[in-house]
DNA sequence: TAAAATGATCTAAAAAAATTATAATTTTTC
DNA sequence: GAAAAATTATAATTTTTTTAGATCATTTTA
């Protein structure tokens, strides 16, 4: 049994005779004829009736064929995606994106790939901090964070910038005076989000290294942070309802400010889908939502 | 692009190397280089990376085998179709079931019969009175319902009784009556259900022709009596309900006994799917239920 | 370092599939 | 009702595709 004479049997039940499909195959009338014979043979029973003059479908060839066209369906499928890899299409695109960077951003870029490449599978990795890292590795494609670019390995483009802002509770004993030293810090813990790759060192705005907590997300920080564990700097796009509800309040520090930028190693070409990401951050559409 | 040649590169794949796929394959080993390369000619890029010394899969080609693996699966599953199809399986069963059987008595039939038989689809033809024709017709292969068999063609079997009971709604003029006779019914309509098939002349019970309102189903029936349009016979597994709470009161008239049978035309002989069917209901577990 | 294993490639042989021509039916047309 | 046209099946022949066997260049393993 082979696709080709599955195909040629629906030809047939289509186009209303051998004959027919012959021509539409561009075959000779007993290669159609010859097709079917062997696969009724194979099968072990008949799918088309002889008794009249056109053949018709016997019950058990219309069952068949019902099933039949499904796989050649999916054996089209199948093609199409060939042609999409051919066409030098990623079958995956990996994206390493900072825990800092806003998600909100990130929705409508995916929405709109994901419409237009369906083939091509997304994986998100949600890095804490070195997204440089996952790009030099090769474990990313494109990268969505705070880019150091320290090797200058890197191709980046700066979309825009986030403030990290020094917040505590406003039931910790630091919302009371009004404009905290690095003394007065000192004496409670510092809430660091920090990532597990080895060689990142960088502190994100961490202020004093020994008093701190270490934390992977930025969620379980603000629940640190909200819970009055500790004191810590938290992206302003992210602490808005809670300073407006005045379960977080500022400190009088001076916001960090963070480039947030998009990037990808230099010696790796991006191929279709690649660039389509790339360009709708690049071209406006990411920057817009922020 | 042939089946054949995904299922060599699945091969390949799970087998580590081209020679073991070779031997799984009874093969030649350059008959399955052949295949491969033939593939990739016809696809436009390279399934396997051979820098190595055993060939790898490129991205491309793991994305390619994924979808393949689907398509083969689909199609072992069309050669269990065909399988079952040469046994002499029915690809379809039509079962011709009257408006006055009891359908929680089909329920439990159904059930089991598709979770042995899933490749079987089942056409429930819920005609009204003549399930006979259906049979005598070609339009059904099994019927559930009153059986005639007037012609003797067909082979049936005699599952339980029902009784058609005279019934009108409370609020009915004639449910005042203790007994009402022949002339006090004719003085208001009857409910009867009626097939669109135009050779049936069966009266299902009815008093007199002329003032009577035909409906297709017994649902619609029963609302019309609960509303008071008319009286009518109806099976009592059907009313209970509605007897108890009292919206429905039975009329002084004899039950009318009809006899609920499982029929089959002698002529034509039942496959594996229709004879589990029949032996469900016939040897008893279609009696249980009533 | 030698032996074993692997994939690519070439050629000849085998198998499969397509074509042409023809026969046997059935339907259509006049 | 007869001739023409259309349709499928079959046989003989040709073409195409697939396979097998042998050899070579590599790489791995012992």
């Amino acid at each position: 049994m082979t696709l080709d004479q599955l195909q040629v049997l629906q030809t047939i039940v289509s186009s209303g005779s051998f004959r027919a499909a012959s021509q539409e195959l561009h075959r000779a009338q007993s290669a159609v004829s010859y097709s079917m014979r062997t696969l009724e043979d194979e099968l072990g029973f008949k799918l088309f009736s002889r008794d009249q003059y056109r053949p018709t479908l016997t019950p058990q060839g219309r069952a068949f064929l019902k099933k039949a066209t499904d796989l050649i369906f999916q054996f089209d499928e199948l093609g199409e995606t060939a042609e999409f890899l051919k066409r030098g299409h990623e079958p995956i695109i990996r994206l390493a994106v900072s825990a800092l960077w806003p998600l909100p951003n990130l929705v409508g870029a995916l929405k709109e790939f994901s419409s237009r490449f369906p083939q091509t599978e997304i994986k998100i990795i949600h890095d804490v901090l070195s997204t440089d890292e996952q790009l030099l590795e090769d474990h990313a494609d494109i990268s969505l964070g705070t880019i150091f670019n320290e090797k200058g390995l890197l191709i980046t483009e700066e979309l825009f910038t986030v403030d990290m802002v020094m917040v505590c509770s406003a039931k910790h004993p630091l919302a009371k005076l009004k404009k905290p030293t690095a003394e007065d810090l000192k004496k409670y813990p510092q809430i660091v989000l920090s990532s597990t790759v080895k060689s990142s060192d960088r502190s994100g705005g961490i202020v004093n290294q020994t008093n701190t907590i270490s934390v992977q997300d930025l969620q379980t920080k603000k629940v640190f942070l909200e819970g009055g564990l500790g004191y810590g700097r938290m992206p302003d796009f992210a602490i808005k309802e809670e300073i407006k509800k005045k379960s977080l309040v500022t400190l009088g520090q001076k916001p960090i400010t963070l480039h947030a930028s998009i990037g990808r190693h230099s010696a790796k070409e991006l191929g279709p889908c690649g660039k389509f990401i790339w360009d709708y951050f690049s071209r406006g559409q990411g920057k817009k939502l922020k």
